[in-house]
DNA sequence: TAGTTCATGTAATATGTTACATGATTTA
DNA sequence: TAAATCATGTAACATATTACATGAACTA
């Protein structure tokens, strides 16, 4: 792939386990290409956009594979910016914290629709016509979308009652 | 509080939405004395242990309200190492990858039932006899609370759902 | 032809992590 | 008296964010 297509990559299909902007890409493959862990090539000279398409090297795939093998042993660390200004919000206009939370609905419902509409299966078949077996990765990817789901519907459901016991509250 | 007080607060009450290292908090209370957004000193001059003792000034207080009254417009960015790990999962030994994931059920398993231990109501008490009112704060950071226990008692239906169709695959 | 998307980079700054370093106080 | 906890810091390094910078190709 491409730095872009690493970047378009990221935001469309994980982008809700794993963020990253196009100068931290382009500044990392160039750093794993350093490494021997990639090797890159602009492979059609007359391209004028200047394409630098990355490949995994042996040593790359082994330093993956070495990462993969050591298992982790703690709870994933959060920072939720949402959770601190609600944390510190008891001083605040009423209206003022629900306009958040409510405009904070919107994402989250419109996310929720990104991921019902993902066809992984789609995406699987195209893979498959090119000669490229994916069929079990697809598992994999699935249960990181239902993961996606499933959050999506629980801060769908928080929301509405955090919603709720504020418009309640007096002022 | 002191950077102790706050490393400990952070890691008692707030953990699941944010998290910091002692050697960033010293170093930030610096910076925020340098801004005059709080002060510091030394409260008992006998006292060994150089507990420093921070206190927010009216610029710091300001700073933070006008912080509060820019909402949110976007969905908070996440970083998830074990789903990042589950996307590139297909490749490895399945019996690593459902131990792996049966460890993370436990952690989670002992996070929820840190949760449901904590009585904010006993602390907003134990405020009050001492003279200050936490009684509407009480009710946001119930809020937070909520958000961690949905989110935990999520994480162990998901996870017991993927541990059940990873074992239920062919190796 | 104007706006959007494709495409790649650097620089400056901010934030976060690990390791190093020290010493007092409390508890078993 | 040994171990755990209290308490504060610095240094080196790694990672992340924003701003600056350029130009081609496609689409309305």
């Amino acid at each position: 792939m491409t730095g872009y297509d690493l970047k378009r990559t990221l935001d469309n299909s994980t982008a809700h386990f794993w963020h990253a902007y196009h100068s931290q890409i382009y500044t990392t493959l160039r750093k794993l290409e350093q490494d021997n862990l990639v090797t890159s090539e602009v492979q059609d000279e007359d391209d004028k956009l200047n394409r630098r398409v990355y490949t995994i090297t042996d040593a790359g795939r082994a330093e993956l594979d070495r990462w993969l093998a050591q298992p982790m042993r703690e709870i994933a660390p959060t920072k939720d910016e949402l959770l601190v200004r609600l944390f510190f919000s008891a001083p605040r206009d009423k209206e003022a914290v629900l306009n958040e939370l409510r405009f904070q609905r919107q994402l989250h419902q419109r996310q929720l629709e990104v991921y019902q509409g993902i066809d992984l299966q789609h995406f699987v078949d195209a893979m498959d016509a090119r000669g490229t077996n994916v069929e079990r990765d697809r598992e994999f990817w699935q249960f990181t979308l239902n993961n996606g789901l499933a959050y999506e519907q629980m801060t769908l459901a928080w929301l509405d009652a955090t919603i709720a016991r504020i418009e309640s509250m007096d002022d």
